[in-house]
DNA sequence: TGAATATATGATCAGATATTCATATATCTG
DNA sequence: CAGATATATGAATATCTGATCATATATTCA
């Protein structure tokens, strides 16, 4: 009854036919951290400088005019969100994309915000 | 003669190419900004469950079992967004998507999510 | 080995974000 | 008009995030 009572308003079928569309909690969350890569400007730069070629950390840091600590922590989330990886060679380290998913959004992205 | 030490252990053609593809900052910002829609599990949610249907706000938050504050708070960043529209209906207020790239990067990311 | 170079990382801090709670606004209904 | 319903919003708060600074680790080279 209580329970009746608290649900009175809502509609029950349509509420019952938009879970049936609802992605499941892990879904959501694991679609919501691939976006959150692409959600901060300095990642979509770091992303869209790796997409044509790889580069080590210090002149990643210089093409994108931030700190080489700064690059390194976010490459650092990158890294661990597995969307680059790396091949180290004497003292560098060659950051490339590792996730063609990535590049992809990426680049359907950019075509949306190029056509508005 | 500063600014060459300073360049010195740089590859400045590597930078230069970089560079080259570097989104410029402006679209890095739009292009975070419509990714950071989607970098949030309740968003996330929200979005999948308007990808089928309008919906008012509190038929909507009994689907996602949020609040209707909550959800109320997260319709306004959509909203300002302009990733959703809405229609008003006697008390109710109708909620739809309003930017066909979220549906589509969002179908994207979750074919990307499930096939891995 | 010691100095120089390249990258990574821990601490810290300011700013952003998502939620809750309380309340305001608006609409309908009797 | 008064009460019920539906949504929006401001304040407060806890958490997250991104950058900086200082420093640690690793590699090369003289």
């Amino acid at each position: 009854m209580d329970q009746l009572c608290e649900d009175r308003y809502i509609d029950e079928d349509k509420v019952r036919q938009a879970q049936a569309y609802l992605v499941d909690s892990l879904s959501a969350t694991r679609l919501s951290e691939i976006f959150k890569a692409l959600s901060d400007p300095s990642r979509v730069r770091i992303i869209s400088a790796l997409t044509h070629t790889e580069l080590c950390v210090y002149d990643l840091a210089a093409a994108l005019g931030m700190s080489q600590s700064a690059v390194s922590h976010q490459l650092r989330s990158l890294r661990e969100m597995r969307l680059v990886r790396y091949r180290k060679e004497g003292r560098h380290v060659y950051y490339q994309l590792d996730d063609e998913h990535i590049g992809d959004l990426f680049r359907r992205g950019l075509e949306h915000v190029e056509h508005s």
